[in-house]
DNA sequence: GCGGTCGATGAAGGGGTCGTCAAGATCCGA
DNA sequence: TCGGATCTTGACGACCCCTTCATCGACCGC
């Protein structure tokens, strides 16, 4: 959250619009148009992301990356019009964190900045997600709940993790489905039920009347946690 | 939730389908069928969302909304039977939230609207209804009166809503079951009544003689909050 | 007061939702 | 490539909820 990113991208109209969806999740927001003016930002300021197109004037996205994993840590997005699977290749090869093929949409775009800011959290304990006794925690892809280890599946684990990040609230299966496995994830709502329920043997003191993965009629499921029973 | 959508499509069986998947989901929409129109309700009615079709008479989708993008802050999803890269460019150029490409599927559409809506959501806490000691927390999907949790199922959660977010409004049986369920539901104005009875048993003090959730003769009924005894 | 309309209430049915299991599909590392 | 873990799906039953119906009481105009 609130962090400082760099968007490199020669179309202008492009890198404005970026800038805006960033800014509008709270992030601070640097914009250049060629490679070089990013290398020289990602210098000066040292930014938490930088989002690059790969086709540049002066230096291209790939040269710009290449330069950055041999001098730091800043993580990389790449924004690219092609979509042959050489080119994703190559961009990951060069340690892009991840990379987005345009057209994009915004939630995309959004979805995937979040994703890798959360991986490339520098403090360690902001990665780590309490409520009562139950630890999650993120870097480490752990789970535990007092003490004990529990051994999650990924997708037991994304799912646990969205719904211990925001006690209480109620999440439908599909919004679940979404914050697991992305936007174009397409599988029935039932498989979170079954999800739900391998989490529970493995949360609940008694997983046939649950009391942390609880419920809710008709709408999906939600997280209590012990202090606050609601 | 409950957001004011406006859906613009010539195609007016689709317009149609889109309004009922939206109503069902407890939102108001307004549809109309070309671009003026729908300019012309986005300055009157300012809606939370404008769901546009690129390609529509009088004005397009695309004008539409780089005049609403001017004017102001309602965000946008194009609806667009187009494919090509271009066209998805133009789209995100001017300033569209998301789009969805024909044909969609209602589960996609439905989850892209509630993922713009909860990005666009100006106030986070706007999702709680209070009318005196009676409070409705839409994200936690609870009712509480006077700090005590009152359990309601879906339906009567609905119902409950509608009322409460206008104290003193008399609603007909039609224009709750409507307002709650959405056009496309077919139940008897009867059902009303079962709803709003196993309601009182649950937040009056004297089911038989209601204080809060009343009757209004041959009209319908209303919610009275304890300040307003109107 | 009287009749007709409207609303409250209880019970029954049918439909929808959820929990659970098991089999098939898929992914991933050895 | 193979094998195991994981994910997904479909089926089935249990349970909850919605809806409807029938009946009785309340209300209103006359």
């Amino acid at each position: 959250m609130n962090a400082r990113i760099l968007v490199a991208d020669d179309d202008r109209k492009l890198a404005a619009l970026v800038r805006t969806y960033l800014e509008r999740a709270g992030h601070q927001v640097v914009t250049v148009h060629d490679g070089q003016a990013a290398l020289a930002e990602c210098r000066r300021r040292q930014p938490d992301l930088a989002v690059l197109d790969i086709m540049m004037p002066v230096l291209d996205g790939h040269d710009v990356c290449h330069v950055l994993r041999a001098e730091g840590e800043v993580p990389v997005i790449f924004l690219t019009a092609r979509t042959t699977e050489d080119d994703l290749v190559l961009g990951l090869g060069l340690g892009a964190d991840d990379y987005v093929t345009k057209p994009f949409s915004p939630r995309e775009l959004m979805a995937r900045v979040e994703a890798v800011l959360r991986r490339t959290r520098p403090d360690p304990g902001a990665s780590v997600v309490r409520a009562g006794s139950l630890v999650i925690d993120e870097e480490r892809h752990l789970v535990t709940q007092a003490g004990r280890s529990v051994p999650c599946t990924p997708a037991e684990f994304r799912i646990l993790r969205e719904l211990v990040t925001h006690p209480s609230r109620v999440y439908s299966r599909q919004r679940l489905l979404e914050a697991a496995f992305g936007f174009d994830h397409d599988a029935l709502e039932r498989t979170v039920d079954v999800h739900v329920m391998n989490l529970r043997r493995k949360l609940e003191r008694d997983p046939a009347s649950p009391e942390r993965l609880v419920t809710v009629y008709g709408v999906g499921y939600k997280y209590v946690a012990e202090e606050q029973e609601g």
